[in-house]
DNA sequence: ATGTTAATGCAATTATGTTGCAAATATAGC
DNA sequence: GCTATATTTGCAACATAATTGCATTAACAT
């Protein structure tokens, strides 16, 4: 079976990126987690394997290609998340539901809830929406009982 | 008829809140516009009749009182806007669509256009559903034919 | 008019994100 | 395996949004 970072460097050639000592870890870490990370946990973790402004870069190198997400989360940091399928450098498909727990703060994509279809008013051209629903996680509600 | 001051004025002692020259202006310039409005926005209008400390302490009163409600936009930057109705310190009812114009930045409350309701799987349990449209607006629609 | 409490202003600090440029390095072609 | 080249990185400086502590000021209840 063909290894994790054999195939995080077949992700890498295939967008035309070069494959990097912090591009590889940015997948690592990114692959290791149930839900979406922020850039300040990113760069605590990555620590001085890589400098701050080549973080900011991988992850928007990344994002332009389809590979990962931004969603925002509800004091306005970035966190990103691998894109599940049919993302690509022309557009992404990522129309799933995002939950931000007010507990852990974690933010998970919901990737079976998509986002409704809307009726906006007469003029408005809707191009993309982005549906953050926010409360209690699964995983902290347990912990309560 | 009792004028936009006076009315300003009474909300502020309703809620508590000295009638003071930082938070009245704030209260007019929100009123007066069509859509959300960016601190950095009411920063530089506000110039110098308000410390940007001030201004960031006001809008963090008024969203606590459920006088006014928090946007973010795609960057992550905050916009107000006045609650409509029914939004109180205790909680905001201000599920409604809000639309972020990605010609002219603006961003409106979409008043009529309510949030679904959910189904999210077992565990989760959803407070809040903030849904954030990004496209072109009615009036850059209008500007383009 | 006075006292009390809330609100403001100022200075310093933190956090997130960006830009320009020189140095390093991945890799394509030889 | 070398070498040339374009990409990527690191560093320094900057920009912007937001927060904290504290002394001063001002609203308003009495
Ligand atoms: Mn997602
Ligand atoms: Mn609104
Ligand atoms: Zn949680
Ligand atoms: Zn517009």
């Amino acid at each position: 079976m063909e290894n994790k970072t054999e195939r995080f460097e077949k992700l890498l050639v295939k967008n035309g990126l070069k494959r990097t000592a912090p591009r590889l870890q940015v997948l690592e870490i990114l692959s290791g987690r149930d839900s979406a990370t922020s850039q300040p946990y990113l760069e605590q973790v990555m620590g001085k394997d890589a400098d701050r402004v080549t973080l900011y870069r991988v992850l928007q190198a990344f994002e332009e290609k389809g590979i990962i997400h931004k969603v925002l989360d509800q004091q306005g940091t970035a966190n990103y998340a691998i894109c599940s399928d049919g993302c690509s450098a022309h557009e992404h498909h990522d129309e799933h539901v995002h939950f931000n727990c007010d507990n852990c703060h974690k933010i998970y994509c919901l990737d079976a809830v998509k986002v409704p279809a809307l009726k906006v008013p007469a003029g408005f051209k809707v191009e993309h929406l982005n549906l953050i629903a926010t409360g209690i996680c699964a995983s902290c509600s347990d912990k309560v009982n």
